[in-house]
DNA sequence: GGTTTGACCATAA
DNA sequence: CTTATGGCCAAAC
């Protein structure tokens, strides 16, 4: 069986758990995220299908090489940046989220409540 | 093919 | 506010 392209789970991928090119599978989603806006792992995992593969997103952004993804708009679950020890990209990444008109206050956190991205319920 | 590793999350104290 | 703990599961080794 060939390799499917990976596509989001609409109504298809309702109960799937969580498979084949999951990498691909974040990467679309990320995609999806409009400028100005932020999602964070928890909720790209909930995209996929799965709430508890937060960890894979994040791992799955770290393995990324494609640069037309904006993974710069993936923080966590506090608003915050997650940077486990990568200052230098935590800074690229602000930087990124600034110019996108996305505000931080002082203590450097994003209101979720404002700024999340929401996906398109589905029909 | 078992073990290690994580750009996480929710909860408890 | 902070720190600690358990859970979760796909890739890399």
């Amino acid at each position: 069986m060939p390799p499917m392209l990976p596509s989001l789970p609409t109504q298809t991928g309702e109960t799937r758990v969580v498979s084949e090119g999951f990498h691909a599978r974040v990467h679309a989603v990320v995609r999806t995220v409009p400028a100005g806006r932020v999602t964070t792992y928890g909720d790209v995992a909930t995209m996929l299908g799965s709430p508890r593969v937060a960890r894979h997103v994040g791992y799955a952004l770290a393995a990324l090489s494609d640069p037309t993804v904006p993974w710069h708009r993936v923080i966590n679950a506090q608003g915050r940046i997650s940077h486990r020890g990568d200052l230098v990209r935590a800074e690229s990444q602000r930087r990124r989220l600034e110019a996108e008109g996305i505000e931080f206050d002082a203590l450097g956190r994003v209101d979720l409540k404002r700024y999340r991205f929401s996906p398109p319920p589905g029909p």
